[in-house]
DNA sequence: ATGGTCGATCTTCGA
């Protein structure tokens, strides 16, 4: 059997209900996770998002800020949300699937949304990049500690780990996302938490691989200035399964897009 | 060193 999971930074679900249809018309996961719903809990389209063919859903959300979601074809036999760095941010959610989904029964799916930083990259000046670094510092933690299921984690990282995840990796050490504390924050804990980096595994450098472009590039397509911020790992357990990764990259190209892309792995077992 | 563009919200903050 197959099983896809795709990742998204969909920057308000309420806003971009239609593209979420659209993504899911032509992606088809069998699970989708968002980051960014930027949705109170009373207000989170649940029955639109049934509507599309995924009676799974659960989430966590705030008010104007952060909020990730899970979609599913399958039940869920555990759904577990996580606070971090002592704070109620809806930045995690994970589930266990149910018997339902067959040999992917057990697997763990964590879905992420990190810190973001700020612009200052040195957490003496800037609070938000401390919240980042403590953010990571935890998720290291958890990833050396966690258990032995089969495991997925995907989400906005807000961190491009490798020189060709950015345009310019000279040009952009210094710029919050790439900074050399960053990266190796990530890299770390990847590796401490035997993750396979999917898109990695499939594309290695010195490919440039690129899931966000900035609103703020004028011509964004033509410029190209990229980063890879969003990410699928899988437990190096499943490392065998791995079948493909797709970066939508059409999606940032869309009316009024997110400036994040979906990017998609599928397994086969 | 700064600006550029978004989204949610309540005139500014976070990205």
């Amino acid at each position: 059997m197959k099983l896809s999971v795709s990742t998204w930074n969909i920057n308000s679900v309420r806003l971009r209900i239609d593209q979420v249809e659209r993504a899911l018309g032509e992606i088809a996961p069998d699970v989708l996770c968002l980051q960014e719903t930027k949705c109170p809990d009373n207000c989170f389209p649940l029955k639109a998002l049934q509507g599309f063919g995924y009676p799974h859903v659960v989430q966590v959300g705030q008010k104007g800020y952060n909020g990730v979601a899970i979609l599913s074809r399958f039940p869920f036999a555990k759904v577990e949300p996580q606070n971090w760095c002592e704070r109620q941010d809806a930045r995690h959610i994970a589930v266990t699937l149910g018997p339902e989904a067959g040999e992917a029964a057990g697997f763990e799916i964590h879905n992420f949304y990190v810190p973001a930083g700020g612009d200052v990259p040195d957490p003496e000046l800037n609070p938000k990049f401390k919240h980042k670094l403590q953010f990571l510092a935890e998720m290291r933690d958890w990833a050396g500690r966690r258990g032995k299921r089969p495991t997925i984690v995907v989400g906005d990282l807000n961190v491009a780990p490798l020189e060709h995840d950015v345009w310019s990796h000279k040009q952009l050490l210094d710029v919050v996302s790439h900074t050399p504390v960053e990266t190796e924050a990530l890299e770390t804990l990847r590796q401490e938490g035997a993750f396979i980096d999917c898109a990695r595994h499939l594309t290695p450098e010195p490919t440039k691989i690129y899931t966000w472009w900035s609103y703020r590039s004028p011509d964004w397509a033509a410029a190209n200035k990229g980063r890879r911020l969003d990410h699928v790992w899988i437990s190096d357990d499943l490392g065998s399964t791995l079948r493909s990764v797709d970066i939508h990259g059409d999606a940032r190209g869309w009316m009024r897009p997110s400036d994040h892309v979906p990017v998609t792995a599928t397994l086969e077992f």
